[in-house]
DNA sequence: TCAGTGACTGACC
DNA sequence: GGGTCAGCCACTG
């Protein structure tokens, strides 16, 4: 089985769960590794379901500049926040500080396909 | 079936 | 440099 014969949602799961430790990505980022730049909104709704997915950690994914704009689909509490700040990340009012050390890119990692 | 909405992004003014 | 608009696709009423 191929990686491309997976599902939009099954390959955004799937980066999803190589997120190391510590480190979290945007949205578009795995739209764009995927080669969907422009359905970044569809990367959110995956992790709309990945909410049920232990596996996927949806709270070390946020928007382009770092702004937990997903944390209300947590338990409607900090959660997500408390979750990073857990992993050593630094969030002040719903935005990650020095986002672009934490910054996580699927390129670098998974590398180019 | 149709229209509206959404955990976003990039381009444009 | 900041606000606005369009595009993307799946789900819901």
């Amino acid at each position: 089985m191929n990686p491309e014969n997976k599902n939009f949602f099954q390959k955004v799961y799937e980066v999803a769960k190589h997120i190391p430790y510590g480190r979290v990505t945007s949205y578009g980022a795995i739209a764009k590794y995927l080669g969907a730049a422009r359905s970044a909104r569809m990367v959110g709704w995956a992790m709309n379901g990945a909410g049920s997915m232990p596996e996927v950690p949806a709270h070390r994914v946020v928007n382009k500049i770092g702004l937990l704009t997903g944390k209300q689909h947590f338990d409607g509490t900090n959660l997500m926040q408390q979750l990073l700040e857990n992993e050593g990340i630094e969030v002040v009012d719903n935005q990650i500080q020095n986002f672009d050390k934490h910054f996580w890119d699927p390129f670098l990692e998974l590398g180019v396909e």
